[in-house]
DNA sequence: ATACAAAGTTGTAATGATTACAATATAATA
DNA sequence: TATTATATTGTAATCATTACAACTTTGTAT
């Protein structure tokens, strides 16, 4: 709940991306849900609200967002790309048992390696995956 | 070239695997070609030596050798798998230019945050994304 | 306010990696 | 060598993502 409709429009606008019903209310949607949500379930909630919103839409808006640093993509699984509006630096860790997905401070300068010198670095990702303290809690 | 056929059936064996030809040439592809291949280059590759071969053998086994911690899987990308015959914790980058990827050594212990004792953790991906040197030359 | 051009949205169809599955073949074991 | 479990194969299905053309909306200048 940091932003506001209009703190998105202002950003949107300093960022040269057009303003549109569709956009402030997928980035008012990640905002508000900050699990991690995959495409389909952005799209499916904002259906409710936006009955005539299409999944392209959605897609083309978040690759959109993406491109201008206002969201990150999150591959940690191969079959689906999730979206996180926390774009500082940080991991994250996927429970295999819930599905749940967890953030943790991750120091990304700290990785650097002299083998890097002469690379463009654009983007850093760290993931983890396992079992979360409450999966493992259950088993026993 | 670090390991012959009969290393390789050797770690098979150790780990409850059941020797085939297939896999040993999957092993033998990885071994040789340490440039992270897709599924689909290894199949295309490997379809000169057998040409019986499946792309569906290329997959489970695959998954199997993953499974068995012989081989690991990079998701760098998000519309295709990659395989690593190096499972020792290393971090990868990838030049969003001309494709390449290249290793580079990460600190993956220094990354485990008080965030997540209480977790499980069972994988550790690090990815960045950029431009190579050779690429940044190539521009000017 | 209005009109215009550029850009965004929509719906449908295509793409392409991955998986499911049933038939056949092979590997390990007795 | 026979048996049984497991692997391989080929085809078809799945499903996330992208391509594309028609239509709508936004930003801007008149």
């Amino acid at each position: 709940m940091k932003f506001t409709p209009d703190d998105f429009a202002k950003e949107l606008k300093s960022k040269n991306i057009r303003l549109s019903h569709q956009r402030l209310k997928v980035l008012e949607y990640l905002s508000e849900h900050k699990c991690h949500p995959t495409v389909d379930q952005i799209y499916t909630n904002l259906l409710k609200e936006i009955p005539t919103l299409s999944k392209t839409t959605v897609y083309s808006t978040l690759g959109a967002l993406a491109d201008a640093g206002m969201v990150k993509a999150i591959n940690i699984e191969d079959n689906e790309i999730r979206y996180d509006i926390t774009v500082e630096d940080h991991g994250h860790f996927k429970c295999e048992s819930c599905g749940a997905i967890y953030d943790f401070p991750a120091d990304m300068a700290h990785l650097e390696s002299e083998v890097l010198s002469g690379f463009k670095i654009r983007d850093k990702n760290v993931y983890f995956k396992g079992t979360c303290p409450m999966c493992l809690a259950n088993k026993n």
